[in-house]
RNA sequence: GGUGGCGUGGCCGAGAGGCGAGGCAGCGGCCUGCAAAGCCGUCCACACGGGUUCGAAUCCCGUCGCCACCUCCA
């Protein structure tokens, strides 16, 4: 069964043949590192997360490279003379590294800084000088510009026309030759700091946007790949001038263009003007770490996820049901030697992957297993039980979402989970009595007790049980 | 102006010419001392107007509304 994505260049959905058998080399744009990270940027680098470990699944080995561009207008613009730029990536970094690991996102193979890339920008723009598709501005600043109009391809990626491009707002056109133009090298100006200015054979300067990445690309998975991924808003100009900056310098580049939607909050785009960005950091306190990988994960990688208030909750509501049901399974098929060796993923779900990571889809058929699984514990079927548990648990963990996985349990069990523990138990005994002797105004008044420290009890046939 | 996307039941969210995705919320029932959890049932939607078709949420034409990108952006 083959795997099928979208790719934005085709704007169709194609079957992924990789270029060498049972690899797949991935780019994916990382953060530009100069201000904290967003919803936007969790839900980006989860959706390319989630590819991996289709891929992975599979039976591809990944090469998932993914960036950090930490050097850039903005980046500078957010240093100062106490707070140097690089300080300011550094930190930055942290926090988003801090974002990814705390949604169980994996490390890539393959994460550098573009400041650690400098020489293979310098060759490829060196390249493209060579082959007539760049030039050194004549306004003597050291930029070097790439020449839009010697690459007939341009605009291939997003179906543009260089006619029907607007003509860049930045109309002072610093020496371009044409306003389409974009810059792969920008030599340092007055009162730049020394730390962002490289040696090059056009003068001290630093790189280009664009050129970062192509380098990058092209260093780490070799000068053609499988796939770049993305944001939406990141296909124009961004990945078109990789591409066309790539392919002018002779790289095949990459075989397919796959873009993410965006996260809006209550309709609108998230912006510092509007004032309604939720960073990382809110949002990964709004609720457990599943929760939010939970949510971010539910829609469609390429449809826009739009945030409101309730969204969690709802989120929240769909995971426990699924934690119930292996909470459940676990504690009735405990001992009953239930393993039974490697459980397949059920083919719906699966399909459902294969056709663009339909995660939506396949999210349907945990849901319905969890309802069989269910169900046959209400009957005693313990060996569709435990086969139903042992699927959960397989597709679960495939979309990083399984609740007993270490990466969400491991903290739990510590000393103060022992005391509350404790003191729980003393009540639900007290409970007991009360209910053995027919007293419920008592055994109501402590689970109503409970329920006000955020406790709530279940009775079943093995007794009581709580959960925080 | 150019390029692309979207409009699905109270909410979220898939699907894509005929077999009622799924979740959340609600309602009825089973279970329970009462609950909770679970199960069963219920709620049969696809912006609007035409058209094609035996059959359209799905295809075509038109209309309305919303959104993204067009050198800051995941």
């Amino acid at each position: 069964m083959a795997i099928r994505l979208y790719d934005s260049r085709a704007q169709a959905l194609q079957e992924f043949v990789a270029l060498e058998p049972g690899k797949v080399g991935m780019y994916v744009c990382g953060p530009t590192v100069q201000s904290s990270p967003h919803i936007g940027h969790l839900r980006s680098a989860l959706a390319y997360d989630l590819w991996r470990r289709w891929f992975t699944y599979r039976g591809y080995d990944v090469t998932f490279v993914r960036n950090v561009t930490d050097i850039d207008d903005k980046v500078l613009a957010n240093g100062s003379a106490n707070d140097p730029w690089w300080a300011v990536a550094y930190r930055v970094e942290l926090e988003f590294t801090a974002g990814y690991n705390a949604l169980g996102i994996l490390a890539p193979t393959y994460e550098p800084r573009a400041t650690a890339s400098i020489p293979g920008m310098q060759e490829l723009i060196a390249t493209l000088i060579e082959k007539g598709h760049a030039y050194v501005a004549e306004d003597g600043t050291g930029d070097v510009f790439f020449d839009v109009k010697s690459w007939a391809a341009y605009g291939e990626l997003t179906n543009q026309k260089p006619d029907d491009m607007a003509d860049s707002a930045d109309a002072a056109t610093r020496g371009k030759r044409d306003p389409r133009d974009f810059a792969l090298w920008k030599g340092t100006k007055a009162g730049e700091p020394a730390s962002a200015s490289w040696n090059s054979p056009w003068g001290p300067g630093r790189p280009g946007w664009h050129v970062e990445c192509s380098a990058m690309a092209r260093r780490y998975l070799g000068s053609s790949f499988d796939i770049h991924g993305g944001g939406l808003d990141l296909r124009f100009p961004h990945h078109e001038n990789e591409l066309a900056q790539s392919t002018a310098a002779g790289d095949a580049f990459a075989q397919h263009w796959v873009h993410n939607g965006l996260v809006n909050i209550d309709g609108q785009k998230m912006s510092k003007s509007l004032g309604n960005s939720i960073y990382a950091a809110e949002f990964l306190a709004a609720a457990r770490p599943i929760v939010i990988r939970y949510y971010l994960a539910s829609a469609h990688y390429r449809s826009t996820i739009d945030y409101h208030a309730g969204s969690l909750v709802e989120a929240e509501s769909a995971l426990d049901r699924i934690q119930g049901f292996l909470e459940r399974s676990g504690r009735v098929l405990a001992g009953q030697g239930t393993s039974g060796g490697a459980v397949a993923i059920p083919d719906a779900f699966a399909t459902a992957m294969d056709d663009d990571l339909g995660v939506p889809q396949a999210l349907g058929v945990v849901h319905e297993t969890v309802r069989a699984g269910n169900a046959a514990l209400d009957d005693g079927d313990t060996a569709t039980a435990a086969r139903a548990r042992a699927e959960v648990i397989a597709m679960t963990s495939v979309l990083g979402i399984n609740p007993e996985a270490p990466e969400w349990t491991s903290g739990e069990g510590g000393a103060a989970d022992a005391v509350l523990g404790t003191l729980v138990d003393r009540l639900i005994a007290e409970r007991e009595s009360a209910r053995a002797s027919k007293d419920f105004a008592t055994a109501d008044k402590v689970r109503d007790t409970l329920a006000g420290a955020g406790i709530t009890l279940e009775d079943g046939p093995e007794g009581t049980r709580w959960t925080l």
